[in-house]
DNA sequence: AATATTTGACCTGG
DNA sequence: CCAGGTCAAATATT
């Protein structure tokens, strides 16, 4: 078995262009989240991590996934403090009047419509975490041989795209616009499990879904697991503050938020609180990167060999505009300089 | 009317 | 055959 290190990047690399990209959004999310204060958002999480997964794929150590959630949740702990529900089903950009009435369903794990502003327990020390389920080389390629029919296609899911988990307190709104597509009771399991497409699947062809559903020792707790990148582009108003964002040069600017900030607004806002807590995560993931001194109460977090330098987060940021994101995505498909680029400067 | 949710049926992999 | 994932008609909400 020859298996050089070259190779296992090339072959990493639909996955690593699935991170960055994924990343990116995330990021970018997080940004609009964090610059407009009326949305929570949680994804921030994602974005660390698909940052991180990125570095660990590019250093073959994407097995290490599981700590660095663990990671990102630990370095979390203790800042969470409230974080009300927000509509699941309830679209962030999508103005749409439809629906939106509460959901009634078995479990009524997702309560759609109006925001459920019910504080859940501060207690819960459970701040969203995630995990990570990374899936064998195996699996990421025979997905591609998957069949779809005409019609009606696959109702399997697809294992073309990295899956992640998170535990979330209740409900807490991504970002993104999502819509119900089904509901079902999951053998062995108390709580029936709900699924979730983007709005713009079909306007789009944004093929990320999700399935929510109550963890079984703590039905407080939902767990959520996403699959697959947005694609759409229903944050545009991202773009907009990203563009004008010309002093962008400083990276620690659009990824280390100001901490004054955050704690004014973590005090006062429970929702924002859910959100401050990850945007210090997100934080800590960049300091790392930055100045390579992140305390971790674990030794092997981010040794020297997996961070980048600001200036290799902005080759990655700049290769692309946010604004652009949908036609970047394109982009990535068939620019292949654009990638090589991005892995020869984190390399 | 438009849009979202509900829910039973359908489809597929194991 | 079963369990899980998805579809789509019916229904609900705005």
């Amino acid at each position: 078995m020859e298996w050089s290190w070259s190779d296992s990047v090339l072959s990493n690399r639909e996955r690593v262009m699935e991170e960055l990209i994924q990343g990116r959004e995330l990021a970018s999310q997080l940004s609009t989240a964090y610059d407009n204060r009326s949305v929570v958002n949680g994804d921030d999480e994602g974005s660390a991590e698909g940052f991180v997964n990125t570095l660990l794929i590019l250093n073959g150590k994407e097995s290490d996934q599981e700590f660095v959630s663990d990671q990102i949740q630990g370095n979390s702990s203790g800042v969470s403090g409230g974080g009300g529900g927000v509509s699941d089903g309830g679209s962030v950009v999508s103005g749409g009047g439809g629906g939106g009435g509460g959901v009634s369903d078995g479990g009524s794990v997702v309560s759609g419509g109006g925001a459920d502003l019910s504080s859940w327990d501060a207690n819960h020390d459970h701040a969203a975490t995630i995990k990570s389920e990374d899936y064998t080389e195996e699996e990421i390629s025979c997905k591609s041989t998957s069949t779809f029919k005409d019609g009606r296609g696959s109702y399997k899911r697809r294992k073309t795209t990295h899956s992640w988990t998170r535990d979330t307190p209740g409900l807490i709104d991504d970002g993104h616009a999502w819509r119900k597509y089904g509901h079902k009771v999951i053998h062995n399991a108390k709580h029936p499990r709900n699924y979730f497409r983007c709005t713009y699947k079909f306007d789009q062809g944004c093929k990320a879904t999700k399935h929510v559903q109550q963890v079984q020792d703590h039905p407080s707790v939902l767990r959520t697991t996403y699959y697959g990148t947005h694609t759409c582009r229903d944050y545009f108003k991202t773009s907009d503050l990203v563009l004008d964002c010309t002093n962008l040069r400083d990276s620690s600017m659009f990824i280390s938020f100001d901490n004054a900030n955050c704690l004014t607004n973590k005090q006062e806002d429970p929702f924002f609180a859910s959100f401050a807590s990850s945007s210090v995560k997100e934080e800590l993931i960049v300091k790392a990167a930055s100045d390579h001194t992140l305390t971790s109460h674990d030794n092997h977090w981010l040794p020297s060999d997996y961070l980048v330098s600001p200036d290799d987060l902005m080759a990655f940021k700049s290769s692309g505009p946010v604004s652009g994101f949908s036609s970047s995505i394109d982009q990535y498909d068939g620019d292949d300089d654009v990638f090589s680029r991005i892995i020869a400067e984190l390399i």
